[in-house]
DNA sequence: TAATTGTTTATAAACAACGAT
DNA sequence: AGATCGTTGTTTATAAACAAT
């Protein structure tokens, strides 16, 4: 019964379904396709060839301009243009709390050297699909430095209240209802204390929508040193997340310390006298991320992040979608464990990389006070400055011959033996908050511990996929366990709507997209539900763009890696993922320069740009 | 019944028993005890603090070397040396044959610059446990060149000789005795060429003791141009290792895979056109390990590696171990799965790690040719040479400060947060061959498919660890199959010892250490065996000697890593682990200076050194 | 539609090294 | 003083869920 899914399902990396633009509601600015608006400002990269950055207002509307760029890209040719940066910038209303901790000094930017300015440009989409939405945050990497400001205090309080109990109790299994015996945040509606919020159903056993890694994170980040015991972390996880104390199975510590000492990020730092081991975040990897930001992140954007009733519907009111949610109430009788990290809309996380220098600064872009301070893209509450270094002397991007789309991510093209030069990004996990994606996890009924018993065919079969011995697929997968129609889905659109094992956030992300196969598996049918808009052929290849390797003979003769600073580049359309940093909107089919639009120079934006 | 173990039994990483020296077998050379033999030269390390290398020729004890270190070191206080690089030294005569390719080009060290060399410095033990034995190989890194010479034809013969059948053929199951439709080795005792050579059992459905990484390797690196797609990964691997054509579920693919993509090692690169993907090795990373190599390391080890009838015995006739191998014939009638991959003695692969210059130069040392080329640490077919860098400029020792052990590897003590010196070790893996030590899988009877069932408990047990729920430790563990005594073993030494599941290597290797548990589970009763010597307090501490992450962000502001060059520091002596490369042995209790043997001066030995 | 290839996350395990009994 | 356990760390193996071709 316990058994918990293997791994929750992994909802990112799709591309974005910018084919389609269908339904269309006008929401607070007028979309014209086929036209960027003029408030926002469009200027070549100065350093990456083909490369443009686009200053986008938070009242624009990010998924028209996107839309406008992939018309105008598919009109020209290979020419032109074919990569963008797009980066929000505050046009001061908006929403005026901020993400992330209120007071963060952008003055101080640190080292600002050669150095490497990275942020997460997030657009919240709303409702259903391809709507208007505006940007809402960015969330940038740390530069090496602190994280600053901390917020302990909100840091688990936000997801607390969320729960039915605390998880400060440690034995009694049905515990439900406790009072809050930490400090409560006040920002939430917590009158007297006793069901903090009306959660939807055992939020004691519901397991937490994040990966080990952004659990750790949280942890982690959630103490001012930044800096926590083994014995620590498994405390603040199973005090916020009560899931783990209560059900999971001891072994979840063995994932937690396997976690530790995979990712790189988590470093072991032993006091002086050894007798303390404390884990920290590698400071350059850290995006202090903290349980708060994340969660409400998940309650600004538009859609409620899951069943779990949102009552914390500050600003935003999810129109209709919050009503279809409630129209799809799960198949047994139980939710789906996973809530997503970021609604399950066409949310975008645009992460955003900028090579960073003293001299550039791309003034009126807006960032969450907590995500600055690193002088990586810093703003102050409503002040923004955004560095851009004009091209790191020494490293030259090698446009040159791209030719191939190569996706699939993280692959380095290898280029001359002799150049190797030197590495800027060091590893995916780098930049990975762990903030999966996931979106409910499953791993409600069909406990199914092993999907292999595999006990009968002795000799068994080799290479022949010989469905009765081994599971013929090389890549192992859940058994099906209503095996009505397995295969053989629907056509397309028209199906029926309710059926089972549909999470009620799956059709509020995917409204008119029903799931084809109403036996499918919980897996299989939110497979379905994914962000289907026909053949994509956007955002797609990113020939010159490799991935980073993790390593780095610093000193030592022939750089191996030849990174370039845009290696990893990465649009990132599912939202929820903040596992890269890196933008990178590549348009294979682009031809003319500018796409018509006005092309402003980076002079014009950046005055200290000389 | 294929249940293959969930990954092969890891008896590395153990420290080396230098406490007992009971046996003592006077092998060629007497070991004198509390005196370094005057052949062996001891130096400080021209850059190192409290570090001396010592230059140990190939017919010296090296246990005895390190017995005396080690009480040497009890003697004193923590003052003094207490860090060792033993350097293989040869003495001309020795094993003549090398353990690589012959030709190797030791001029053109490549770039000289401030590189870093790397070297493993192997000590084959013998029989039993604390024999003398000679040093055999230095196996280096490869330093971001070319591996060289590259076997092609010998990579894989070695270990197709020693199969039944060879792996051309597709699916026929029992096609066993085939003849070799490649080039043979002709060095290999195979006269006729039917049965190749008289091997155990199944070779066939034997799984091989190599970790997936080092498949990979041995696949990839036989190859000239060390490029492989992945479906010639697979090819690769069912041809030399039938088990996974044959019993493997397929899983095995997407272990592959998973592998290729989580190793930083392995690097994708893809052609202009982006047609075809290429695996390949990081150069810098790429140890070049050949099958073959492997093989013969294992080989040329006084223990015949693994029951399988070691025919090849060219030179080195294991006296008495190899009776004793035969004695435990194996349970069942099942050999043992995993073959070591390197003996199960107390043989020594001690990585070292210098750091190089092209002003100095340790003449004497030997190393097995396939290692060299690289400019690494080189020496031709008699020739010999190292490169020792007498203190890379920039990069400064922090010994300053180093007071805890903080052992369990793989850490790093952050220095101040201003200092931030460069990475020069990227990661763990960096370095890591996958050549895992393993010793035997052990996945024979006992399918036990899965050892959870824990389907009963359905709220289950929280924190407490209680026996009935949940397994009590967070670290799962293999139950045990027959649970007659589970805790509690017996006292030391003294119990039976032809109990079931114990494989021959095992006795080999630990002859007078009998398993303790009758009814021990095979990776149980290998625990067992692994060689325990008593309170180990020797190779203990290295506290400043951190290891390496893997990012590095070269040209920006605040290098985030500071690893030293001494980083990873670690004397393996458990042999097979190729996973560090860098050699530090450690004494925590060391006091005077130079262990009152004489202390040569660097110059002595290097006339470049000025 | 289905298979192949890649990337990640989750779990289980096997050890190693310590620390507390 | 040694043996036993439990905790903490490090790695490898497998299964999976996706993504992209
Ligand atoms: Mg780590
Ligand atoms: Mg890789």
């Amino acid at each position: 019964m316990d058994e918990s899914p293997r791994r929750p399902l992994i909802l990112r990396k799709r591309k974005l379904p910018l084919e389609k633009k269908e339904v269309r509601v006008s929401y607070d600015e007028p979309d014209r396709l086929q036209c960027i608006p003029e408030n926002v400002r469009v200027m070549d990269h100065p350093s990456m060839p083909d490369t443009q950055v686009l200053i986008i207002p938070k009242t624009a509307d990010l998924q028209s301009v996107i839309d406008t760029l992939t018309a105008k890209g598919k009109e020209r040719g290979p020419e032109g243009p074919n990569k963008f940066i797009l980066l929000s910038r505050n046009s001061s209303e908006d929403k005026p709390e901020s993400l992330c901790q209120p007071s963060l000094d952008i003055r101080n930017p640190g080292p600002l050297s050669t150095q490497v300015g990275y942020g997460l440009l997030e657009k919240s989409g709303t409702d259903c699909q391809e709507k208007a939405k505006p940007l809402t945050a960015i969330k940038p990497l740390n530069k090496g430095l602190d994280c600053n400001p901390l917020d302990d205090s909100l840091t688990n309080i936000q997801w607390l209240g969320r729960m039915s109990t605390d998880g400060l109790e440690s034995n009694s299994v049905q515990k439900v209802y406790k009072k809050e015996s930490r400090e409560l945040n006040p920002k939430l509606p917590q009158p007297t204390g006793e069901v903090v919020l009306p959660t939807t159903k055992d939020q004691l056993s519901e397991r937490p929508p994040y990966s080990y890694m952004a659990m750790i994170q949280f942890a982690i980040n959630s103490k001012k040193n930044r800096k926590m015991t083994l014995k620590e972390i498994y405390t603040w996880i199973e005090d916020h997340f009560p899931y783990f104390r209560n059900v999971a199975k001891p072994g979840w510590k063995n994932s937690i310390r396997h976690n530790l000492s995979l990712h790189d990020m988590f470093i072991r730092e032993t006091t002086n006298d050894g007798k303390i081991s404390y884990w920290t975040i590698r400071p350059e990897a850290n995006r202090c991320l903290t349980l708060d930001q994340v969660y409400r992140m998940a309650v600004d954007s538009t859609v409620s992040p899951s069943p779990l009733a949102p009552q914390v519907s500050e600003q935003q009111q999810k129109k209709q979608i919050t009503a279809e949610v409630k129209k799809v109430p799960a198949v047994g009788g139980f939710e789906r464990k996973m809530k997503p990290l970021l609604p399950r809309t066409n949310s975008l996380l645009v992460p955003v990389q900028l090579p960073l220098a003293p001299s550039l600064f791309l003034s009126p872009i807006n960032l969450p006070p907590a995500a600055i301070q690193h002088s990586c893209i810093s703003a102050p509450g409503g002040g923004k400055i955004l560095r851009i270094a004009p091209k790191t002397p020494g490293e030259q991007v090698s446009h040159p011959k791209r030719e191939a789309s190569s996706s699939r991510r993280k692959q380095r093209l290898v280029l001359a033996p002799s150049e190797e030069p030197l590495v800027l990004f060091p590893d995916s996990t780098f930049f990975d908050s762990g903030l999966a994606s996931d979106l409910s996890s499953f791993h409600d009924i069909k406990d199914e511990p092993h999907p292999e018993p595999d006990s009968p065919g002795k000799e068994c079969t080799f290479k022949t996929p010989v469905k009765g011995a081994h599971p013929a697929s090389s890549t192992p997968s859940k058994p099906v366990p209503t095996p009505p129609s397995p295969r053989k889905a629907m056509p397309l659109g028209s199906e029926d709507h309710g059926l089972p094992d549909v999470s009620p956030i799956q059709a509020a992300i995917t409204p008119r997209r029903p799931s084809r196969d109403p036996l499918n598996t919980s897996s299989a049918a939110f497979k379905e539900l994914s962000f289907y808009s026909g053949p994509y052929d956007l955002l797609n290849t990113m020939p010159d763009f490799p991935t980073s390797p993790k390593a780095q003979v610093s000193g030592t003769g022939p750089a191996p890696a030849n990174r370039s600073i845009t290696e990893g580049l990465v649009l990132d359309t599912t939202n929820d993922s903040l596992s890269k940093i890196l933008v990178d909107i590549d348009f294979p089919g682009l031809d003319s320069e500018d796409l018509g639009i006005g092309n402003i120079s980076w002079s014009q934006i950046i005055p200290d740009l000389k």
